[in-house]
RNA sequence: GGGUAGGUGCCGGAGCGGUCAAACGGAACAGACUGUAAAUCUGUCGGCUUCUAGCCUACGGGGGUUCGAGUCCCUCCCUACCCA
């Protein structure tokens, strides 16, 4: 499921490949998000040309809406959103930190108030589970509680027992739901910044055992270094041959980061929420085109600002997206402020097309040994 | 020529004697977003300075009433609509 096809001998970095009932996936790799089944503004065609292999998808707003039914009609969201390649579904435990206001939690499940009408939605392990199957995802998410990372320590702690409680029972009704054709599911360790609580986390979810282990709860808000920290505690916990997930991460430095500690999958919605908001990734290079990962090695462009007002270049000539090659700064500073819909799509591939060269070039300086 | 309604900051538009450098929109200028309730949210937005404060200039022009006027009175100019 899970073949280590190069380790880097200077870091924990490693070039993988990942099996999935879609086809395989080259790691490390990065995820563009398609909550509802759908990446905002773009098409699995486009998607496909700039680069995506694995599509990360959400099973709380899908249950929502269009519903499972539907998605059971249509036999998946792969013929639904007309996307062949690996899906990951996130479970619905992120929705535990970012809708906290709206729901209850104990240790049989979550009570979700919708955000759309406030009807009640009950997720345990096990319905998050059959609502994937239904869905059906290549790459489950157990239920897990993804608390802010401010709470004292007691809150994580009984989080982390909360979340390794629900991964057994997922683990139990996966082995049940599922008979031929199974697809992968990951468990997901918690913990905070706390070592004792992460390693606690990892060594129980691996006594359990999965086929990939994501990491959740970092990139919330806390100290870029306590996340290296993390990272580095559970390098040495999470077996080596399995892939390791870092949850909605992140900025293209703290991707850079965790390859080197050894993490293989990434997603986050800052390239194409960003991108709708008016930022911009772009890479600084040599006069080559080449990027130096050691350095600051991007930069984020304010499109919108009146900069770029008169700025007739383009904005990366050696990008390869759509938007790079054929206009220019200028055009785009306009379409941003008129609020063309064209803004957003030119503006979301190009953020995605550097998330994927970014990886391109990841890859490319663990084959070299830079990485 | 007569009548009516108006003229407020970049634009639209509140205000009807003090708490008004003037609500609220928009534009403009900047910032934030990390397993997406996000084409969203936040801040600044007359000028100057010793900038959690002070000073100056401002509500069509001019004059007046008042301790005090964007707000009341007179007059002039302008705009829109209606009647001749």
């Amino acid at each position: 499921m899970f073949k280590i096809i190069q380790q880097s001998k200077i870091s924990k970095a490693r070039i993988g490949k990942l099996k999935t009932l879609h086809g395989m996936a080259e790691t490390p790799f990065f995820m563009p998000i398609a909550t509802r089944g759908a990446v905002k503004n773009l098409s699995p065609d486009e998607l496909k040309n700039i680069g995506a292999s694995v599509v990360l998808s959400n099973t709380f707003h899908l249950f929502i809406k269009p519903g499972l039914d539907i998605l059971k009609k249509v036999k998946g969201l792969h013929n639904f959103m007309g996307w062949q390649a690996p899906i990951l579904t996130d479970s619905g435990g992120y929705q535990v930190f970012s809708l906290a206001k709206n729901r209850k939690i104990t240790d049989e499940g979550v009570e979700f108030k919708s955000p759309y009408d406030g009807a009640s939605i009950f997720f345990s392990p096990e319905v998050v589970i059959d609502a994937q199957k239904k869905i059906g995802s290549d790459i489950l998410m157990v239920l897990d509680e993804c608390p802010s990372f401010i709470k004292d320590k007691s809150v994580i702690e009984r989080a982390v027992e909360r979340t390794t409680l629900w991964a057994k029972r997922s683990r139990v009704y996966f082995k049940k739901s599922f008979r031929a054709k199974k697809p992968l599911l990951f468990g997901i360790v918690q913990g905070g910044i706390f070592k004792d609580l992460r390693e606690k986390s990892a060594q129980d979810l691996v006594k359990i055992g999965f086929d990939g282990y994501a990491i959740g709860g970092l990139c919330l808000g806390e100290d870029n270094q306590e996340t290296k920290k993390v990272l580095s505690w559970l390098s040495d916990i999470l077996p080596s041959d399995k892939p390791r997930y870092q949850m909605g991460t992140g900025f293209p430095e703290q991707i850079v980061q965790a390859v080197k500690l050894g993490v293989d999958m990434f997603d986050c919605v800052l390239p194409t929420r960003n991108a709708r908001h008016g930022e911009l990734f772009v890479f600084k290079r040599n006069h080559k085109s080449e990027i130096n990962l050691d350095k600051n090695f991007y930069e984020k462009v304010k499109i919108g600002n009146s900069q770029f007002k008169n700025d007739f270049k383009s904005l990366d000539k050696f990008c390869a997206c759509y938007f790079c090659k054929n206009f220019t700064k200028a055009y785009l500073n306009h379409l941003f402020r008129v609020g063309e819909p064209l803004y957003q799509r030119l503006a979301s591939l190009h953020n995605l097309r550097f998330y994927f060269e970014l990886m391109e070039k990841i890859k490319d300086d663990i084959r070299k040994g830079k990485v």
